[in-house]
DNA sequence: CCCGGCCTTCCGCTGGGTGGGAGGAGCTCC
DNA sequence: GGAGCTCCTCCCACCCAGCGGAAGGCCGGG
């Protein structure tokens, strides 16, 4: 009984947090010892966290003994802004553009050095895609990546090139290539790749531009992912942008209410 | 400073999750004060609290000093089985719907005597609809609530008609008028509705059903809701039924993985 | 039957969470 | 312009709630 060795940095809530950072998409559900060992908690600890979140309704308990997230954090979810502005307004317009094309409709921010998949559309008969809601992907071989680094600001997209990491054979890893696809996209105001984050695929992607403090800038990008067949992805541009002005024109609204 | 007089009956843990309770959908965006009064903490508590889960990145602060949900809650949630495993089989099958109707399509599930709304495809040509992805409603007054309350254990049943609300003046109020329609639901598979929760609107509904520990067992009901001119509804139920099959054979099929 | 893995519960010690209060920033009103 | 208000931030001594080692229970496999 050596009482309260609390590891010293580690606050009492924090410990209830690492439970929870325990969790990701890789591993939904998680046993006590699990959960135990990746927060670095003892199994006493872990045990009567794990009680107190479920009690709460943030976990939920199995029948098999295992935990995942509950109700609670799924409602808390929901109330991020990330959902309840940008993709609550975009929803409509990503099905106006799948059901003009039939194929994969992505919305994209970005993160750091990732573009973070906000919402997706996808029908049962279009073509098997690796991103999901909440995936965060590279920003330099995906069509929605590349439209939201081309607008980032210089020191993300100097970090960026310094690692380009190489996805497929076909993802572009010269910097000096990369900088002028990116002048290229700011030019024309459309993105493209081919095969560069999953063989088999292209995609096209435009900027979402809204009003942010009297200027327009780029909040979200709108891309679509089709099979690498189909030779006519530029033709739909036009089709993106009416609905990214439409995206862009909604979101400047609803931030004048906040 | 009178020191650690902690409240009985409140763990630490728990102070942090009555923080994270404060938001609600009416509320998404609070500040210091509202939250350590919706929480019932001083306000010294709720801001050490706040720093922390601010931190860990599960709330943002705004410019403005507020507290508004943040990205870690967002993707924890994610993770919640009603998301994970129910809703990203169903929706490309409600999108089928959709596709085919033009109609806002539903997704509910029961929790307790409420309809939780877990997805909705609505286009902007839509009817206008009470519902968003989250939502609760009750189930005696939407087409997807009279499915799932027609496959409800018998107390959920009795405690519902014990207490029917009145929504409209179309909403059924009648005990036994309701216990009938519910006999009717079960006899021909799906239910309707006319203009009971919310005026101008009408819905039809059908069971999901997956197999579940050898039977059949209603999971989830997928409903339209169309404008109340539109009086073909009914011809509308052979597309849901093939939805709804499509999805009992996912969700029966992913639930033999875990 | 014994062993190992996993979960659950117990309990005395102690250090970290607690909350009153002081101080500051920003605002309105007179 | 300053008095008064609301709201936020920070500090610090107290003391009790959380802590975790350990023991016991359960299950399944060899």
């Amino acid at each position: 009984m050596a009482g309260g060795s609390t590891t010293p940095g580690r606050s009492v809530t924090s410990r209830a947090l690492a439970v929870l950072d325990a969790f990701d998409s890789n591993s939904p559900r998680l046993s006590l010892s699990e959960i135990a060992e990746r927060a670095g908690l003892p199994l006493s600890t872990a045990h009567r966290l794990l009680g107190e979140l479920t009690d709460w309704g943030g976990l939920e308990r199995r029948a098999d003994g295992r935990y995942e997230i509950g109700r609670k954090l799924w409602d808390l979810g929901l109330l991020a802004p990330v959902q309840l502005e940008l993709r609550q307004v975009a929803t409509p317009f990503l099905l106006d553009v799948h059901t003009a094309t039939r194929d994969t409709v992505h919305l994209a921010v970005r993160e750091g050095r990732s573009a973070l998949y906000v919402e997706r559309i996808s029908g049962r008969e279009s073509v098997p895609v690796v991103s999901q809601v909440g995936s965060r992907l590279p920003l330099h071989a995906t069509g929605v990546g590349k439209v939201l680094l081309a607008s980032a600001p210089d020191d993300v997209v100097e970090g960026m090139l310094r690692g380009l990491t190489r996805e497929t054979r076909h993802t572009v890893v010269d910097p000096a290539r990369l900088r002028r696809e990116l002048t290229e996209v700011r030019r024309r105001g459309y993105a493209r790749t081919a095969e560069e984050m999953s063989l088999g695929t292209l995609s096209v992607a435009v900027p979402v531009r809204a009003e942010r403090g009297g200027a327009a800038v780029v909040v979200a990008a709108l891309g679509i992912v089709v099979p690498s067949h189909r030779r006519d992805v530029a033709r739909l541009v036009p089709v993106l942008e009416v609905a990214a002005r439409g995206i862009g024109r909604q979101v400047s609204r609803v931030q004048h209410f906040h």
